[in-house]
DNA sequence: AGCATTTATCTCGATGCTAAGATAATTGAC
DNA sequence: GTCAATTATCTTAGCATCGAGATAAATGCT
């Protein structure tokens, strides 16, 4: 197998200071830089539907919910791993470019419920097509036994992060 | 195995939109959230010597190029995948805490060179012995050979973005 | 029922990042 | 040797994020 990065970064450590054992690099230093390129390579396709990353996300989490396609700020914020704040202001972009509307909640007047409207839907529903295709690509450089092995050690490491 | 929430995920999609194959969200999506995880894991043992995860990374990179301990600015943003002007930011933020200095490159009157100063390589040692302790414990769950291949499988994936 | 605590959302200020462009110096084709 | 193209660094404007705090409503203890 060639040696890509962060085997020279591991290398390095070794030269300069032998007495550490930097091999949690391998993974964690490998988990950082693959998630960058992830992320740009996936935001090409985002693009083409005047979304970014942020703002897919939080379609696609309405979208796959299942109907009426309507959750709180809170459960999105807490499902995607950001705050309140930063949810807030993908909400104003997305209702902006009339994708979501909020909605009063029914059952509790300090809440608000996000909707998905139709066209939202229409482009989520068109984005994420493009995305799956576009995430099979690139991880077609793994055969199928290779992404399952992968998705279930990641799976362990995440599950120590979060139930 | 237990299920996280990247499974759940996986079955909200197969209930919505059974048609489409979301696999490789199980890879592409843990990678994004593990990184998050990872980071945030990271940062507080940063915090611990005022630095962030972007300045030690620089911090970092200069110390294990070896002595003398200076690059060029170029090296550095290429090395950490951020643009010109983010590394010109970072250096200006270090240079403050009087952990680098820029000195003008000899060879290259347009270029500057980033130099490790004392104080910053009594930092940075510091830090990644610090560091190195955190990131084997973060990965205790895994065992040596789930590490290896785990390793193994990022750096296949990792190749076909960057040589 | 009354009141303190918790919960839900939004606001605001600060931070770190990117992309595009400016300046200055080097390189290379002729 | 000249000069256009490239390279190196920094500057600037704009964007997404976070964290702390404000407001308002619901919950629960007594």
């Amino acid at each position: 197998m060639a040696s890509d990065p962060v085997d020279r970064i591991l290398a390095q450590w070794q030269q300069v200071r032998p007495d550490l054992d930097v091999s949690p690099m391998g993974i964690i230093g490998r988990t950082g830089r693959l998630s960058k390129h992830l992320g740009r390579a996936i935001q090409k396709t985002f693009a083409d539907f005047g979304l970014n990353l942020g703002e897919f996300d939080v379609l696609a989490t309405l979208r796959r919910s299942g109907q009426p396609y309507r959750l709180s700020p809170t459960e999105l914020f807490n499902t995607l791993m950001v705050s309140s704040g930063t949810m807030t202001h993908r909400v104003d972009r997305l209702e902006k470019a009339e994708l979501v509307k909020r909605v009063p909640d029914p059952s509790d007047r300090r809440g608000m419920l996000i909707q998905l409207t139709d066209k939202g839907f229409t482009v989520i529903d068109q984005a994420v097509e493009a995305h799956v295709a576009n995430e099979h690509q690139i991880l077609s450089v793994l055969d199928a036994s290779e992404r399952e092995v992968l998705a279930q050690l990641l799976r362990k490491l995440l599950l120590s992060f979060e139930d």
